[in-house]
DNA sequence: CTGAAAGCGCTAACAG
DNA sequence: CTGTTAGCGCTTTCAG
């Protein structure tokens, strides 16, 4: 049967609370109980109620992770950033995968409500995720990651997906690229207008027009950037270089490219977004604008533990915002 | 402020016991009360405390999982298909990243232990994993997942390894090539073993000789695979064939062939193992043994579940075993 | 059908 | 330094 405060106490003949404090290290006890009492814990394999202690402190230690899903490659390290700097932390944290489902997201957060998490960490699907809009405020310290609404007063840690677009124009126009254009996927979040923008201004900056049927907002399967390009290039029109709003979305679209006959970057060159493992192998040795997201996942925990001090203290806490640096990898595709 | 079934209670102006059996659609109340307390809770913005009903249930309708790196490709489905069913089935998922380290592994279980998860799936890292010869059993219910202990009296889901290695060496063989090599890593897991039994069912079968030099069982990163096999070409004596023990090292395998001028599957042909998403990628195009990931994660789960009701009516479980079968999913690559 | 009461395992005052 | 006591919010007997 699983040990309680209590047994110990029991055996080593002395009060329940003194075990409390004993195994707590909080002052009170002499060094000879605390060390009795830690040798029969540690005899009887004693494990702490996390649960019980949970229901009087308020205070789980634990915190949920909401992604769309941790299959798609630009998640995982997202996760890892997350859990690993949690975990150290002393964080436990649920995982919760909406598969791109509004209405999954939304049964989550009341889910981890219920299961009292001190915090949730929102990688969210598009502007619609919140619930904040839907409902009044979200009633528990909340950091929207990698994908955010800048102007509502929440806290958040993204990438600078401005400057990221600007890059990405940057460096094709610096190379000599004219006629730019842009896929992306357009599920209504911010980050894709962030990045569009950043895009504009660039081209602007250097007095370069944007065609229209050389934008294309549509969604980010991988299979829609190989049609999308296709189509381009079958009309006669095409760029000659091509921002993805993903990596996925530029993999399709290289290999769209390449069915065509064409060369990458020759005919077309071809610049992606995040990173994602793959885009450093030789097979695809893509440039890309990297998202920092490990060190995303990692600063999403501490702006939210640094939220849970705050409300420990009864403050209300100014929202935290977390703008990092993309950076340009320059690789074979353009 | 946070509202109990109390404040419910009291507005309703009935026992909170009342209130308890009505929002649990237990029997006992009346369809009017059952209402009323509906609606109250409705209105107050109710959230059931979890952490309380699971101090006395003594189950929290969670569990963990354990897997050593949710950034290597293998995983990430694996978990999708936990959390997935895991959530269907009522209870959340922790997710607890070893990073491969053994050390990391006990401490997340005593973790979990603490916040009482109902039971536990473990992908472990190696054989040393099992808690279970360090200390006595593991003191939860617990399911191994991929990566398993067949002969202890665990329950576990993994696929046929042993069927793998034989698939992959029988293909190999059909096709005509006849000095085949198999390279892996080789983390004292049990996984590794079976395969290479496979693979050596087959070869004796077919009274094929397998060469030392061919067989090289090191490590799971990529540029091992890079390295191995640029060695043996160096060497002059290299095998036609190569089963490679995942398709991580297979992609190295394919790039250190390719760098030495040779061609895939002409020169040398490449199997891998697991399937992972890459694997079907135009580009890396890649034979392997497929595991149905998401599908062994869903099982995970519904052992675990089993295993919960079996002790909730208080029955020593007999372990379950699941074995999967392999695919042979041929692409490019052989 | 409903209420009262006990208690899950622990922490946190409050006395001594 | 130590023990007593009162809950945390809920489920679950046990009476009524």
């Amino acid at each position: 049967m699983k040990m309680t405060i209590k047994d110990i106490a029991k055996t080593a003949g002395i009060s329940y609370s003194s075990v409390s404090r004993a195994l707590n290290g909080l002052k009170g006890v002499s060094e000879e109980t605390r060390q009795k009492v830690r040798d029969i814990a540690e005899q009887m394999d004693y494990s702490p109620n996390a649960v019980a202690r949970g229901l009087v402190q308020k205070q789980t230690g634990t915190l949920g992770l909401i992604i769309p899903d941790i299959t798609n490659p630009f998640y995982p390290e997202l996760a890892r950033g997350v859990e690993e700097r949690a975990s150290a932390a002393g964080y436990n944290t649920f995982l919760c995968n909406t598969n791109y489902e509004l209405e999954k997201e939304t049964s989550y957060i009341r889910n981890l409500l219920e299961k009292r998490v001190d915090g949730i960490i929102l990688a969210p699907i598009s502007s619609q995720s919140n619930f904040l809009e839907q409902r009044k405020r979200m009633p528990l310290p909340c950091v929207y990651l990698g994908n955010a609404p800048q102007d509502t007063g929440y806290s958040f840690v993204i990438t600078d997906n401005v400057r990221g677009g600007y890059l990405a124009a940057r460096t094709l126009i610096q190379k000599g690229y004219r006629k730019i254009g842009f896929i992306s996927g357009n599920d209504g979040g911010w980050m894709v207008d962030e990045r569009y923008t950043g895009f504009k201004d660039a081209m602007k900056r250097y007095n370069l027009e944007i065609k229209d049927n050389y934008v294309q907002l549509e969604n980010w399967r991988q299979e829609s950037g190989f049609e999308i390009i296709n189509k381009m290039i079958h009309s006669g029109d095409y760029p000659r270089a091509i921002i993805a709003g993903n990596d996925f979305l530029a993999m399709g679209i290289l290999q769209g490219i390449k069915s065509n006959g064409l060369k990458v970057p020759y005919d077309i060159a071809v610049i992606g977004f995040d990173d994602i493992p793959a885009a450093s192998w030789p097979e695809i040795n893509l440039t890309t604008i990297k998202q920092p997201k490990i060190q995303m996942g990692a600063d999403a925990v501490d702006v939210l533990v640094a939220l849970l001090g705050d409300e420990r203290i009864e403050i209300v806490s100014e929202p935290r915002r977390i703008i990092l640096d993309p950076e340009l990898i320059l690789r074979g595709t353009c």
